[in-house]
RNA sequence: GGGCCGGUAGAUCAGCGGAAGAUCGCCUGCUUUGCAAGCAGGAAGUCCUGGGUUCAAAUCCCAGCCGGUCCA
């Protein structure tokens, strides 16, 4: 990139120079003289215990600092975002202050709340989880502070030097630093398909923003300018906290005060600063990728305080899983707080981890303290902040009760697995539990090393690179699939929808503007296409049937049956096929309805995940830790209900967004965010809000019914409801009657005999299995003395031969009873369907069953076997029985003659 | 979304092609003046469901249902 790019107005007005790092080689701006970039690795921390800013400020007063500094400066401040980002196929979560305006705002579709807006975001990252505690920098939550300017075409809000400017000033007149101190580092900036140049803010070894000037979309390969240009800075809450009260770690900064707590409350020792400083510069310098980097970090401290590695880290350990804690309790309060249930599966699966992670810490330091006491104590702590997150306390700390039991459970269980796993290395002749095992045991029951450890009896191997050995039994997961592409023309003409202006429309006449294959574009339209989770309305267009109704840009498809045909510009007669509508809109409504009801059954943690409602049948996924009860479904059924009775109104209004999220919160958000500046609210008063662009009906009462037809745990965390509203729920219903009349009839009882039938019809079914098998154990034992008593006898035993109708288990009672004697060998025959043959002997009759047995099965066409006591077999050819018999006889004979 | 593990008595699990098992719990009796006691006996199973392979399947194969776990 050409100097060109970097030189802002600020810059030429202030006399900054632009100068080359001396150990990077990259290009800096500054008003002071400066050797190097001013960042790690360049140049080691400097202001640990030398603040470089005039003044201590906590994350609220510098969250404040900045949003009203913006504020004054033009800007609108905005409430922050969910951190689940509900309305991108691409990732789970929000992890930087843009990732809200990403990809409606960017891509023009959508108007941004505010133009310009500041915000502070908090965001969560995992690529550096390992990290957390250990560099004194990481953290999995951050806030991430911006001012955000989008330049539409024409639109033009501010560019590169308004940026800087307001970047250096809030630096240098609010927080009052040394205008000479921060180096505005060249660089460039990649992510999401977009990029540009960058100016990274540095100062004091850190990096305390980047400012990012989007200007560019990469696709296949090629970068093209962007009709929309984006001001995208970001600012670290937690670096600027850390760099203004200079702590030995940015955690004792953002966390002072839920550290002391747990300090006192865990009894930590309290470790010299100095180690902690130096520790923090050390780690500052590198990067961390594995453990052997964090003890390389661990003897490089050791050794400038002085102390060898091991009291190092004896004294280091207790405080790093305080920091542990404290950063995923936070992150949790946030994750849990938005709704996340923890489950085996996308996001879910990230706060279980988290979960996990903090109570497999405390579970090390052996303390009887609970995560769900850090996280309590920081919802308290930041009510002010985030009341929302207060608000929703009860839900959070129910999900992390669930999830801490179901730990327990699982650790429980690892006692036994682990014994078995003992055994069969031993079996194996181990002298221990071998690397193989130890990945087996935790990819498959999520037991880590450590816990193994605390079980085992045995040596535990554990190499340095396990996690990683787990992850390579891990394939890539498939790419996403993209969205439904329609092979249409690009420059289709837009159409006015006006489902929204009436929702009563069922007859209009409209222009064909476009004819392609066989969609129809008009002029404008009433018909509904699929969006939102709800189906295309079909009906006709100039008589021809339309099958489905997609929106591609600003245009509306009518896909017809065939080609249609049809002439341009000319009015054409439109019709919706009402009955389905009506359907759809009651399905829709009653969608709304029953995810009302749900929350209120089940809790607030339950969000939507996902909804499809189709003309005869809708389903709702849900966020909820266990599968649903009968009593649960039957409840929910029955509060749904009971609103579809109170004939409440369904009100559809459409307010600006940032008017909306202030009034309803983020709740609006259960089918992924909705585009546009715009949100259309739709609201059940007191049980429902969503922002919502589906039909509709006018009152509950217009559902009908809802009937819930079954339910379903998709995974873990995830319930699906499934249900049907109106007419055919009422077709359900009947149908359900109709099959439990014929149940009725079958048994011939009354229908509400029914269950009392079963239950008895059951119960004697299990008693006749038992009677059956008791009749044979006794016609055996009856048969038995008689059986001996004729029997020939060869060298004093006894060879019984006898032949019944039946099958193998009417055999085996009979052959135990007679393999009691002890001189009797038995050749027994059934004759049923096929022939089956056993050979069995007493404890001092010398004779192979197997091969007597095997004389038999030769005849009958089969195969057989056994061990020399007891042999089994058959084959097809019934008809051969007796012959068969008495070859098994022949061979016992010869072969106790032989013996004998 | 993908990988791996599992589903057997009320509970926890063993068995992994030839006759359904153990421990705890439950019931009965005995022993003992008592508390997580001992002895003897007993009841208790759709071996998750459905197909397939086989003379023979709890066991092997396929599909489904249910649960656990790891990864993104």
């Amino acid at each position: 990139m050409p100097e060109s790019e970097y030189e802002v107005e600020l810059f030429r007005a202030q006399g900054f120079r632009r100068a080359q790092c001396a150990s990077c080689g990259k290009f800096f701006w500054s008003l002071g003289d400066h050797a190097t970039c001013g960042e790690t690795p360049c140049q080691e921390y400097d202001f640990i215990g030398n603040p470089p800013f005039k003044k201590r400020l906590t994350p609220r007063a510098m969250r404040e600092d900045f949003l009203s500094f913006m504020e004054a400066n033009g800007h609108t401040r905005v409430r922050r975002y969910p951190i689940v980002a509900r309305w991108r196929e691409d990732v789970f979560f929000v992890q930087a202050s843009v990732y809200p305006f990403q990809p409606w705002v960017i891509s023009g579709e959508a108007s941004p709340p505010a133009n310009p807006l500041a915000i502070s975001q908090p965001c969560v990252r995992f690529v550096d989880i390992d990290n957390v505690g250990k560099t004194g920098q990481h953290f999995t939550l951050f806030e991430m502070m911006a001012h955000h300017a989008f330049n539409f075409p024409g639109k033009p809000i501010y560019w590169k030097d308004r940026t800087v400017e307001l970047c250096h000033r809030f630096l240098t007149e609010r927080l009052g630093l040394d205008s000479k101190v921060p180096r505005y580092k060249e660089s460039w900036w990649e992510g999401g398909g977009n990029s540009g140049p960058c100016l990274e803010v540095v100062f004091g070894g850190a990096e305390a923003a980047t400012l990012v000037f989007m200007q560019n979309r990469d696709t296949n390969g090629h970068r093209v300018p962007m009709e929309t240009t984006v001001v995208d800075t970001g600012y670290g809450l937690e670096r600027l906290v850390w760099l203004s009260q200079g702590t030995t770690s940015a955690y004792e900064a953002v966390f002072g005060e839920a550290l002391a707590y747990l300090k006192r409350a865990t009894g930590a020792k309290k470790v010299d600063d100095r180690v902690l400083t130096e520790y923090s510069k050390v780690a500052g310098m590198r990067k961390v990728e594995t453990m052997a980097d964090v003890r390389a970090i661990q003897t490089r401290t050791a050794e400038r305080v002085g102390l060898s590695a091991d009291e190092l880290v004896a004294q280091l350990g207790p405080l790093e899983a305080l920091y542990v804690i404290c950063d995923h309790a936070r992150a949790l309060m946030f994750i849990l707080g938005d709704g996340v249930v923890p489950s085996n599966s996308r996001e879910g699966y990230f706060a279980r981890l988290l979960i996990r992670r903090g109570l497999r810490t405390l579970r090390n330091l052996n303390i009887t303290y609970t995560m769900a006491d850090t996280i309590s104590f920081l919802i308290d702590q930041s009510r002010e902040d985030y009341p929302e997150l207060f608000f929703n306390k009860g839900d959070i700390l129910k999900l992390l009760k669930v999830e801490e039991q179901r730990y327990k459970d699982t650790v429980e269980k690892g006692r036994s697995t682990v014994q078995r796993v003992e055994s069969e290395a031993k079996a194996a002749g181990g002298e221990g539990i071998g690397v193989d095992a130890m990945i087996e045991v935790y990819d498959s029951h999520g037991l880590t090393p450590d816990v193994v450890r605390e079980f085992a009896t045995l040596k535990t191997e554990v190499p340095d690179d396990f996690f990683s050995r787990v992850a390579q039994r891990h394939e890539r997961p498939a790419a996403p699939e993209g969205a439904k592409r329609f092979d249409v023309p690009q420059d289709l003409p837009p159409t006015r929808l006006r489902v929204y202006e009436n929702r009563r429309k069922q007859k209009f006449r409209a222009k064909v503007v476009a004819v392609h294959g066989s969609a129809v574009v008009l002029d404008q339209t009433y018909f509904y296409p699929e969006g939102g989770g709800q189906e295309a309305d079909h009906g006709t267009i100039a008589g021809r049937d339309v099958v489905d109704v997609q929106r591609v840009g600003r245009t509306v498809l009518h896909f017809t049956k065939g080609e249609p045909k049809l002439e341009l510009r000319k009015p054409v007669k439109c019709e919706i096929d009402w009955a389905r509508r009506t359907n759809l809109m009651r399905n829709h409504s009653g969608t709304h309805i029953v995810l009302g009801a749900a929350r209120k059954v089940l809790g607030n943690h339950v969000w939507q995940t996902g909804a499809h409602k189709a003309e005869d049948l809708a389903r709702l996924d849900i966020t909820h830790y266990d599968s649903l009860s009968d009593a649960e479904t039957e409840r929910i059924e029955q509060v749904a209900n009971e609103i579809v009775l109170s004939d409440a109104p369904v009100r559809i209004r459409t307010l600006a967004r940032d008017v909306a999220e202030a009034k309803y919160g983020f709740r609006l958000y259960q089918g992924g965010v909705v585009p546009g500046g715009e949100l259309r609210v739709v609201e059940i008063p007191k049980w429902d809000i969503e922002a919502c662009g589906g039909t509709h009906v006018a009152r509950t009462s217009e559902v009908g019914t809802i009937k819930i037809l079954r339910t379903k745990r998709i995974q873990d965390g995830v319930v699906r409801l499934e249900y049907a509203a109106g007419k055919p729920a009422l077709e359900e219903i009947r149908n359900q009657s109709a099959a439990l009349a014929k149940v009725a009839s079958a048994l011939g009882v009354s229908t509400d005999q029914v269950v009392v039938a079963t239950d008895r019809l059951v119960g004697e079914w299990r008693e006749q299995r038992r009677e059956l098998e008791k009749a044979r154990a006794a016609t055996a034992g009856g048969a038995v003395s008689e059986l001996v008593a004729k029997a020939e006898e060869v060298a004093g035993v006894r060879v019984v031969v006898h032949r019944i109708t039946g099958t193998m288990a009417d055999l085996l009672p009979l052959s135990r009873h007679l393999a009691e004697n002890p001189d009797v060998v038995a050749v027994l025959g059934a004759a049923g369907e096929t022939a089956s043959v056993v050979v069995t002997r007493g404890a001092r009759a010398r004779v192979d069953s197997a091969a007597a047995l095997r004389a038999a099965t030769d005849i009958l066409g089969g195969k057989g076997g056994g061990r020399p006591d007891f042999a089994q077999g058959g084959g097809p050819k019934v008809e051969a029985l007796d012959t068969a018999l008495d070859a098994a006889k022949r061979e016992v004979v010869s072969s106790l003659s032989a013996s004998g």
